[in-house]
DNA sequence: TAATAGTTCGTTCGCTGACCGAACTAACTA
DNA sequence: TAGTTAGTTCGGTCAGCGAACGAACTATTA
């Protein structure tokens, strides 16, 4: 079979595909003028799509001028996805179909024995989202595993994931696929979550894009140029790392990160009880400051002048369209609000903030966004170079109600 | 005339020049092979391109067994690069060809009016630096001019430069198209220091990289994926306002920036006159810094404990193979040496840093960089998505011996 | 020294597969 | 019925391939 001729089928089949996908119902006509393909081309491409069961007829247009068109959309059932948001307290499993439909999510505390417990936990998990959404197991193509921590490509170990004990041991994204009998994917959880955010949450259109995760503790994820930024090690967005909040030369600051030590509960806490005497726990310090209590509006003042110098910090190097604020604390609007009010006394130009979208379902929307255009890659595409994710636009899915 | 069947040619188009750049003289079969077309492909394409005049028999192999093959290389004389670099001081414009060979270069102080008034010097330079290398001025194919600022990819504008007045408020990329007769391209100057260093310098092979300039002001230039980050606004790299420094939340912080003001020469200078009593320029404090003086030796180790911060701030947001130190200040030894050794204080896993190889023509070599890549997606790639930047290696440059 | 075996280079030939343009039929509205 | 749009059929173009083969070389052997 021939080669360079092989690439350019699937070129076009790929084109075809992404009209398809980007406007639902659609006649071979519309697909023609929009690929710039000719009909007969698009003819052909579709009776071969149909026939391998990725799309199918679904209607006819009508009221204009002219012949009716046939119109076409993606089979849903063709494929499905498993979307894993596996936190260290919680594993979350989503099971999705090519219309990005959420067809049942089940959601458990994660085994805590962590390692392969937890890969024997998701498999389960797994199939019981897919009997429970009424999915034929052989048909679920590939898995997408949020994690809190640096997956390694290479060794497919998940490191700085301190919440899963084991993972660092031994090759992760092995064990899932064996587990589960199809292909696996790792990535860390805040990737994720500005994938999810520029598809279907406050991101979208935007290229470049930070999503900062403020709970417990405080971590970055980054799309520069449409491109997840994983960094050499995969250990891009370690932001508790950088260098202020607390003297970054404390030998603590190298352990706890002297930026996280501050921003995040524990320095909240921490900086309540020095004020007003004794603990509280940090919703209710929101509580407190809402209440109009001086010292927890102290705190969440600090807070958010710190956090805005983050995103300063972030803006300063990569400049992004928006940074998206998430996490249990980061998307408080309390919280929100008052770094939205003192970020243009610390930095020069705008910059664009927005609390988080998604919520905590950001993660999971982009497990979906990988595995789809992953699928798209792999099935369509296998042999061209890497493209732009292609996803459907947001109004055509389903799937943001289905998550709320 | 077909459409897919064209961009397959090119995609076979591309790939042959891509071996014949990559593996100097190269005969038929090893392109055959390297790029898995086959023999008759090449030799079809290869005719191709010689009769287009890119390309030319330069030798035969020998010495080993089976038949000898002839070797073909690129025709150097095809088309002529001109790299630009703008400071706010001097000009120096070179001429390059396509086996990136300096065919001579010229310099002159940059014109004092701005505006158009330095768009006509960069044509009369170019012009001359044309006639002194022998170079007919119809082969110049492409412009790539760095500057100090931020260009506009869409307005044509640079903004952020203060020191070449006016470029803010024409379309400085279309005059200067204008001014020479061919294709010019605007790109930030650090930004083409951090891609001249990622292709002949210290950051060779690595997809991440950042360049920090560290003179009169600070800048940073950054590689993520093996692509330049440009940012929203192009304004990404804006390093002197990272929060922290001087006082991000005093209002000259906004101005000048809070790490700016401390960590480049007006911070140097100023906190030496606070310790001593008295000025000294900056090359006076290291001067006096090697000779013992405690003074000075405290103003390079507070520079030095503030730049090891600012990479720990780009280190924690991107995770870079590698940081690149450049600038006046930036690349001298007795700074890099200080910032290596205080860096694993503040910052906690290891982060390579290194002085910039390339100095003052980094910029230089990252706009020929820029303009050979641009050619050959242009002339090869016209509708193909834009590919990874495939240069020659750098031992068959002879630019950066040149260039020293 | 000459023949021959083995290897690699590069071409010729015939074929396939992707795609297009033009001409056509089909189906609809005004 | 005229005009418009949808989709098919037909014939042709072009990139690229596999196989076979001649060309050019080295190594080996008689």
């Amino acid at each position: 079979m021939t080669q360079a001729v092989r690439i350019s089928r699937q070129f076009s089949l790929r084109a075809v595909l992404e009209a398809i996908v980007q406007n639902a119902p659609i006649s071979r006509a519309s697909i023609a003028k929009q690929t710039g393909l000719s009909k007969q081309t698009i003819s052909e491409v579709m009776r071969q799509l149909e026939d391998e069961g990725w799309v199918s007829e679904t209607g006819r247009t009508s009221g204009h001028i002219g012949r009716t068109a046939v119109t076409y959309e993606i089979v849903p059932s063709a494929a499905y996805i498993v979307a894993v948001d596996l936190g260290g307290t919680k594993v979350r499993v989503a099971v999705c179909d090519l219309v990005c439909r959420v067809l049942s999510e089940v959601t458990e505390p994660t085994h805590a024995e962590g390692g392969r417990a937890v890969i024997e936990q998701i498999a389960r998990l797994t199939g019981e989202a897919a009997a429970q959404g009424g999915v034929d197991p052989t048909r679920l193509r590939i898995a997408v595993v949020g994690v809190p921590g640096a997956p390694q490509p290479d060794t497919g170990r998940v490191l700085l994931a301190p919440n899963i004990v084991g993972f660092d041991s031994f090759d992760v994204a092995a064990a899932l696929e064996q587990a589960l009998g199809f292909e696996a994917m790792l990535e860390n959880d805040v990737n994720l979550a500005v994938l999810g955010e520029s598809w279907l949450g406050v991101g979208q259109g935007l290229d470049n894009l930070a999503y900062i995760a403020l709970g417990t503790g405080v971590g970055s994820g980054l799309m520069v140029n449409g491109q997840l930024v994983r960094g050499a090690a995969n250990a891009a967005g370690e932001l508790g790392f950088l260098p202020f909040g607390a003297d970054p030369f404390e030998p603590e600051s190298l352990r706890a990160g002297a930026f996280e030590r501050q921003v995040a509960s524990y320095g909240m806490v921490t900086r309540y009880r020095a004020l007003a005497g004794f603990d509280a726990t940090v919703p209710a310090i929101f509580e407190r400051a809402n209440a109009g209590e001086p010292h927890a509006r102290a705190v969440l003042e600090d807070t958010a002048r710190l956090l805005a110098r983050g995103i300063g910090a972030i803006a300063a190097i990569t400049n992004p369209d928006k940074v998206i604020l998430g996490g249990s604390i980061g998307s408080r609007t309390e919280l929100v609000e008052r770094v939205k009010a003192v970020l243009p006394s610390c930095f020069p130009y705008p910059v664009a903030v927005e609390a988080s979208e998604l919520g905590n379902h950001a993660a999971l929307v982009g497990a979906t966004a990988i595995g789809l255009s992953h699928l798209h890659n792999t099935v369509f595409g296998a042999g061209t170079p890497e493209s732009r994710i292609s996803l459907p636009p947001a109004n055509a899915v389903s799937m943001r109600e289905a998550l709320q």
